[in-house]
DNA sequence: CGCTGCTTTGATTCGTATCAATAGCAGTGG
DNA sequence: CCACTGCTATTGATACGAATCAAAGCAGCG
């Protein structure tokens, strides 16, 4: 019996690629495991010797500096790729943000597998070229956006990422904020008190409602928007 | 006749995992291209109908804000790969910051050849994990080091990348930059300025020396290496 | 019901952007 | 060969956004 044929992302995770006979050839390299939120699946440096993809839960990847400034340089959504395939250590810690379910391989086992597993490998490569354009977007917004910008591009994300898990669906209006203030400052590069400010400003100038910590209404979506793309007013100068 | 027997990258790009009757093959659907510093080959947005391999020159990836703030999220060096396989438009503009020769495939040709060519794939793939790594690395930079910790950081990075062209060479001492201090305040997230401001006391404390505007002799290896990793004064707080 | 940790709000400081002017260099043509 | 022109870089004065420092508010929990 496949446990892999009742997985709820199996469509939508790279495991998609494979036919029923590889996928139980697969699922028997693997194992479910469960996580609170809170837990550390892997640590920077560390070799790497596990790979795994999500099933349920939201988990970040985060550096920090030596003198412990950190900085989160990805959020990992159910049917996404966790870890480093093919030598080297891990470049970066992958801890829970949300309890989360996963679906774990020894890398060893999962690199071979993958290697003889053309098809595995491309929807890997295709994940991991988008992976890379969407991280470079973010460097845009790190190095070149206001806080006001920033902190209103992320719940346009958010509002995106969260509605139906995964894109295709329509963005929500109305959803629960997976982090807390302090990991919104770690993934915008700025503090928890900036985006505290920049949330209070936001909901007195009624573009969203924030009833509590965690739950965000949006009531005006184009001034979001707006919100987003409107560069700081400093930023009028001569180079544009 | 074969030209690529006789490429200078040819065992460092992904067309190494080639055997010479694939590597012949391949070599028939791509043709070399010259370029000229500051001609762009690929617009940000534009429908992805090339990739290519860097034979020789440096090119940087940048995008930019509506209201036309830049940012460069990737240099290329020879040997890397340039483009976007599999679907979609490009998400950066592609343009070369010295002369460059780069060997260009049509994106549709090199699809269909790498898909039934497995190696030629997983060459792919492993060097956008490794792109995937340094992006998100950069981030760190981007968005929590100070502009002397990012000056010195870049500094150190050129010295290694430019010594033997790609890894495994010690880094030299003595290098000429590829960039203007608009492209190396693109690349941090700085003002000209401020990186002209922080090369200036750089000088001045013994570290670099500048004979012209392209050309750097490290002086003080350790102090530079020490700048790159110390926090700015203010950031020593609490959270450390 | 008083901890404890997270968040908000306020006052102040500080780093870097902006604005502005000067200096250095490369290419052009008299 | 040297003024002229335009561009890039340096240097200085000032402004401003976000960080820091500090204190109060609020929720969950033993």
């Amino acid at each position: 019996m496949n446990q892999c044929a009742v997985c709820q992302v199996r469509n939508q995770a790279i495991c998609g690629a494979l036919m029923p006979a590889e996928l139980e050839a697969m699922s028997r390299i693997g194992r479910k495991v469960d996580m609170r939120r809170g837990e550390t699946l892997i640590w920077e440096g560390d070799e790497a010797i596990l790979v795994a993809n999500v099933i349920d839960g939201v988990l970040k990847l985060s550096t920090s500096t030596e003198d412990g400034r950190e900085m989160i340089v990805g959020m990992v959504y159910p049917a996404d790729f966790i870890g480093r395939p093919f030598g080297h250590s891990n470049a970066h810690d992958v801890t829970a943000v949300t309890d989360a379910r996963i679906c774990v391989f020894p890398r060893s086992g999962f690199d071979s597998f993958a290697r003889s597993h053309p098809e595995l490998e491309h929807k890997l490569l295709e994940r991991t070229l988008a992976e890379l354009d969407r991280a470079r977007d973010w460097m845009l917004l790190l190095a070149r956006k206001s806080a006001s910008e920033k902190v209103a591009t992320l719940l346009l994300e958010l509002s995106q990422r969260l509605a139906g898990h995964h894109e295709g669906t329509a963005a929500s209006d109305n959803f629960a904020l997976p982090f807390s203030r302090q990991q919104m400052a770690d993934l915008l590069g700025l503090t928890i008190e900036t985006v505290s400010r920049q949330l209070t400003q936001m909901r007195r100038a009624g573009i969203v409602d924030l009833p509590d910590r965690r739950t965000v209404h949006v009531l005006d979506r184009p001034a979001l928007h707006a919100t987003a793309h409107k560069q700081n007013s400093r930023i009028l100068s001569k180079k544009g």
